[in-house]
DNA sequence: TACACATGTCTTTTATAAGAGACAAATTGT
DNA sequence: ACAATTTGTCTCTTATAAAAGACATGTGTA
């Protein structure tokens, strides 16, 4: 409890330091917040624990908490006391994959590419301007490169990335894209101006090929899936070890960027 | 805990039209409501419709939408002014699954047995007092007895319903199984005793056989799945054509029974 | 045994979100 | 071309839900 650690309790990195905390907060948002730290932390977690990670009054949480497990949004987690999700939210899931060719069709193109070729494939898309994982197969290396399903990354880490953003105007991409963004996780920084470059590069080449970006050890190839012409829907890509040669990785990519071919045609 | 007040108007099933219309709706509720309508219509509608559908004003409508696709929880469908399910939800669920062993292993049993009998099977829980088909597998029959997912359907109509209620006492069945409950698609009305004394049946056998209840063409074979000695947390079934012979049921019913005792152990 | 600290429930107060309704703009139909 | 709807946004009011906090239990530990 109470890791000091994060200076965080920063929920958002909003406009302004809002009213100061203890300010009332409408209860649908903090039931959103509350999916997000449990998305987070993914595991059941007690309720008053939760109402500190959410920075929320404790009485407000158990009302808000028995609401959503009336509901079978949340569940009361095995041993007693803890919540996370419930069937619902499973279901309404559900609804949601037969609702979206793209992604019922995704997911089977990268289980498909992954068995493949034994590496692992991951299918991503702009959820709420930021880079996400929407599903992942993990390949057969014995080393797991493992990057959680929902994860969300920032844009410039990623190949991804930049073909998601490909097609919109310099300001918008200026919006999506905050500083911190722009600083890797091994403390480098990207010029904003490269990677609008790597942008404009990335669309007129119809793929992108990222190294040692996120980490030292893999290399990342991403090719677009268009919902229309000239709109970037999703990206697939595959997760491959840097010193992969460069013979191998050109096979790899055609293979790539067939399936993502095929994944744009209907949708 | 807290029966005491139990009058408390439930929201439960029943049309439930107003009551005493004109009340302010907590806006977390009319978000409630607004799920199970999706989940229900099961595709894309108009904002306005949705309104209209869950009964809420329309200004309340669009600002709790406007919350809801912000988060990512609903999105905009295709051609522009339709709402429905959106990505975070299926993370959400995703993340369900990955926390929940007994759903992770039972679709991969579902699964496995509808590809090995050529029929269709399904995994059924418990949702909130209601049996929910949580997962199915079509087969491969040319005619598809088609049950969608997340379906909710009265506990006496199924085979699976009376093992699910095994272990309860006669009181919680009775609170369970409202009168319109026992009457089935057909018309005919089941005696609650009768189901309660299926229900003691299927205990002792461990299995259950229904015919003839939701529709006159199909038998309904069910397993009991079990998180705890007595306790029965799901149940996996298989859905054949009412005529099968009696030694084909017996065979299938031994697979089925394999593999729903195969699900019980580790849970 | 007593102490500190969680958990779960209830009551009260007041800041505020739900709702009604007016509007302009877009979309119908005739 | 002209009603007749529907859509999306805004403003204002007041019923009400969020929050504070008291209380009764529970759980651990010194």
């Amino acid at each position: 409890m109470q890791d000091g650690i994060g200076v965080t309790d920063r929920p958002d990195i909003g406009p302004a330091e809002d009213k100061v905390s203890g300010s009332r907060e409408k209860g649908l948002n903090r039931v959103l917040e509350i999916f997000e730290f449990l998305h987070t932390t993914q595991r059941a977690i007690g309720i008053g624990d939760l109402a500190k990670g959410v920075n929320a009054p404790r009485s407000t949480t158990y009302t808000l908490v028995r609401s959503l497990v009336d509901a079978g949004l949340l569940e009361m987690a095995g041993d007693g006391n803890r919540v996370y999700f419930g069937k619902k939210l499973y279901l309404y899931g559900m609804d949601y994959v037969r609702g979206n060719d793209l992604l019922r069709r995704g997911r089977q193109e990268v289980d498909d590419l992954s068995r493949q070729t034994g590496e692992t494939s991951e299918l991503c898309m702009l959820q709420s301007g930021r880079y996400t994982i929407v599903h992942s197969s993990p390949g057969t290396r014995p080393f797991r490169i493992s990057s959680a399903t929902g994860l969300q990354i920032p844009l410039p880490w990623t190949a991804s990335g930049r073909l998601l953003l490909a097609g919109l105007e310099r300001a918008d991409i200026e919006d999506m894209v905050s500083e911190e963004d722009l600083v890797l996780p091994d403390g480098r920084r990207l010029k904003l101006d490269d990677f609008i470059g790597d942008i404009a590069t990335a669309r007129s080449t119809g793929y992108c090929v990222t190294s040692g970006l996120v980490d030292a050890y893999t290399k990342c190839l991403a090719a677009p899936v268009f919902s229309a012409p000239g709109k970037v829907e999703a990206t697939m890509c595959l997760v491959v070890p840097i010193d992969t040669s460069r013979e191998k990785t050109d096979e790899l990519l055609v293979l790539l960027r067939q399936r993502a071919a095929r994944l744009s045609i209907a949708a």
